[in-house]
RNA sequence: GGCCAGGUAGCUCAGUUGGUAGAGCAGAGGACUGAAAAUCCUUGUGUCGGCGGUUCAAUUCCGUCCCUGGCCA
């Protein structure tokens, strides 16, 4: 029984404000390709300054699927991203055309492509009981009874990381076994896709760093702060959410409620946007089998354009 | 000009009853299975403001000079 040759997509990917939007559209005017966000903080609807989120005039010539599909007082998650965009990504297939999935969410990527293990949900009242317990008896007593439950979870996650120790125990509770058990017996199942990857590159860090502070700058211009105070004025968002919990959304939150001011405000932005392009490069400097396009140099839409082609190329010879 | 308080890691500061010093933040590296722009791990040599003096030994004590802030003229 032969494999039957697996449809081409391409991923964009890099770290923040390195320039994958304007790339991404270039791509579009010149290749029969749609593009899909790959961000989690752009799923939200209203938070489009602090995001970077393309234009609306920008959307008009380059729809972006994936965008503005949350409210933010809700979560969105991996495991829909990746219903999400496989939908997406088989409409696009059928149209005759080639997904362009463009982001920064490398937890995102990871996940559309490699699967996830078959696994229960989040389940907001679990997590609520479990975070009481833990605000009763503390997270060294969370983390004790998981590796009660399950010694290799236990021994694997940090009794600090409570954001995982919550999790693996809401596992337990919702299926009655063992993180880690459920994991060997439910593989992830990768994508039936063949991904193109593309990993966009500053060439210096410095210049990354610059760059990031100009376009936050350019944020504050364009009333981001102003953004943040009618999200604050609705009555059903908090800094626990996760879309409040995004960089620059939640240090600006803490500038209007008074915790810190205007300079302090902007450094802490900074430094949170700059940990997350860190963050974003180690997830690249391992993923595999990643072609890199080192940006900064004049000629690195044209390089992306190449490698595109020559995958194009190689789609059409299989068909 | 006088008095007072400071000058210690990129920043904010702690400390050494004299034996050349350590936190937070920043930075760097890493992890990552339904919150991921999240969460967590690892990582600290710097003329201890300059120059003299006392001492076996000074960042620490003394003198002096420079700089910063405050108060008084």
């Amino acid at each position: 029984m032969s494999e039957p040759a697996r449809k081409l997509a391409i991923c964009l990917m890099g770290p923040t404000a390195s320039g994958k939007t304007a790339l991404a559209m270039w791509l579009r005017e010149r290749l029969p390709v749609e593009i899909i966000s790959v961000d989690s903080s752009q799923v939200y609807r209203g938070l489009d300054i602090g995001t970077a989120k393309p234009s609306a005039a920008e959307q008009v010539c380059a729809p972006h699927r994936l965008i503005d599909i949350r409210d933010p007082a809700l979560s969105y998650s991996a495991a829909e991203f990746r219903a999400d965009a496989l939908r997406e990504m088989a409409e696009i297939a059928r149209a005759g055309r080639i997904p362009l999935l463009v982001g920064g969410t490398m937890f995102y990527f990871h996940t559309l492509e490699y699967g996830l293990s078959s696994m229960p949900s989040a389940d907001a009242a679990v997590r609520a009981r479990l975070a009481a317990q833990a605000a009763r008896e503390g997270w060294p007593s969370l983390h004790a009874r998981l590796c009660e439950i399950d010694s290799i979870a236990g021994a694997r996650i940090m009794p600090q990381d409570t954001q995982r120790i919550q999790r693996a125990l809401e596992i337990f509770e919702l299926s009655g076994e063992a993180p880690s058990t459920l994991a060997r017996r439910a593989p992830r199942e990768p994508a039936p896709w063949r991904f193109l990857k593309l990993s966009l590159l500053p060439y210096d860090r410095v210049w990354l760093h610059e760059r990031i502070a100009t376009r936050f700058a350019t944020m504050l211009e364009q009333g981001l702060l102003e953004e943040v105070e009618g999200l604050r004025a609705r009555a059903d968002l908090h800094p626990g959410l996760p879309s409040m919990r995004t960089v620059g959304y939640r240090q600006v939150w803490e500038y209007l409620t008074g915790t810190v001011n205007y300079t302090e405000m902007v450094s802490r932005t900074l430094a949170a946007t700059r940990q997350l392009a860190k963050r974003q490069l180690t997830w690249l400097r391992s993923y595999p089998d990643v072609t890199v396009i080192e940006v900064a140099r004049s000629d690195h839409e044209e390089k992306a354009l190449g490698h595109v082609r020559q995958a194009v190329d190689l789609q059409d010879m299989r068909l």
